[in-house]
DNA sequence: TACACTCGTGAAGGTACTTCACAATGAAGA
DNA sequence: TCTTCATTGTGAAGTACCTTCACGAGTGTA
């Protein structure tokens, strides 16, 4: 992988340099919490090379599947990086057989990036791969308990936007178009 | 970031294909843990940035804050990477200050990895850091709220340890060492 | 002493990312 | 209409991370 999130799945080694909350039971939990997202990552990862993709080529397929035929511009918007490097990433993809650049009818800058009939075959690969992954994670539990982790993880989600919010500007959810008056 | 778990964050629109499970409760479960990933990871590495790391080198210096001097065999078996990767970290480290290469008192062939200062400075920030966001995340939820999420995320996790299990090796924690008789 | 193995690194190559520059096009005002 | 300004996508150049293969130097053992 590489995604930070590794490097520190494990609990730490409490220096209890001011004694205050000995057990570190927080700690413990955000451990908890970093290694599901370094699991499932691997998992998601390790599934996704099967088919033939990378990480954010796969990322590209999946906002394509969500937006239908879509400029650069557009899934460099949404993908937050450069437009730059949406070039690249549609190369790879066309290269690979996932998508076609089609003309855009009524702009002839731009491209329209189109699903290839095996591109649209992985994008409902991805989205029945999502819901079988959800299954297995939270099948079978009892209300209670998954009632639970659903309510603890909407207060950590809330802390977590309002801790990002403040640090830098908005944008929620990580895939919002940034829009500011 | 990079990370593939930004490629679902927000809850899949149910095709509803065969019917069942309609409301769509663990997809958007799901949903919630993708975001709480991608938002640690996010925070994590803006800050990492902000001290002139990256989130392959930040790391390897928490891994050989844990391990104290390494050779670069060690870390590349901790981190899970070729060894020739980690010539190439441990350099970018040397350049920026963060680490040296000590002779091994014992093999000639092998060097030390140590920390610098800066490097031993860095380390403990990466520690604060993270129970300050473990205090964040989680301090001040009801006792109840708490244990729930917690007890939650064994389930999820157990189920992911298994799963990750089965279909590859084994190697549980991401950065065991692998031993097999 | 000879053999096999280990440590770290050069060489070569791939992907993902960035910024800067630029040609083609589009859009809107003088 | 003509000019000006903004936008689309891409070439060029550069960085970081990662891999495999090859190899010289050093270790350990029979």
């Amino acid at each position: 992988m590489k995604s930070l999130l590794e490097v520190r799945a494990k609990g730490m080694p409490m220096t209890d340099r001011d004694g205050q909350d000995a057990d570190d039971r927080f700690g413990a939990a955000l451990g908890q919490v970093l290694e599901v997202a370094i699991l499932i990552n691997e998992d998601m990862t390790k599934g996704l090379a099967r088919d033939g993709l990378t990480e954010p080529r796969a990322h590209l397929v999946w906002e394509l599947s969500q937006r239908g035929p879509s400029t650069q511009r557009v899934l460099a918007d949404a993908l937050r990086v450069s437009p730059r490097n949406i070039t690249g990433l549609i190369d790879g993809l066309v290269a690979t057989g996932f998508v076609t650049r089609e003309p855009h009818p009524s702009d002839r800058r731009a491209t329209l990036v189109t699903f290839t009939e095996q591109g649209t075959r992985a994008a409902a690969k991805m989205a029945a791969d999502h819901r079988e992954f959800a299954e297995l994670l939270f099948a079978g539990m009892s209300d209670a308990q998954f009632d639970g982790l659903v309510a603890g993880l909407d207060v950590v989600l809330a802390r977590l936007r309002a801790a990002v919010a403040a640090a830098w500007g908005d944008s929620t959810t990580s895939d919002e178009e940034v829009e500011r008056p």
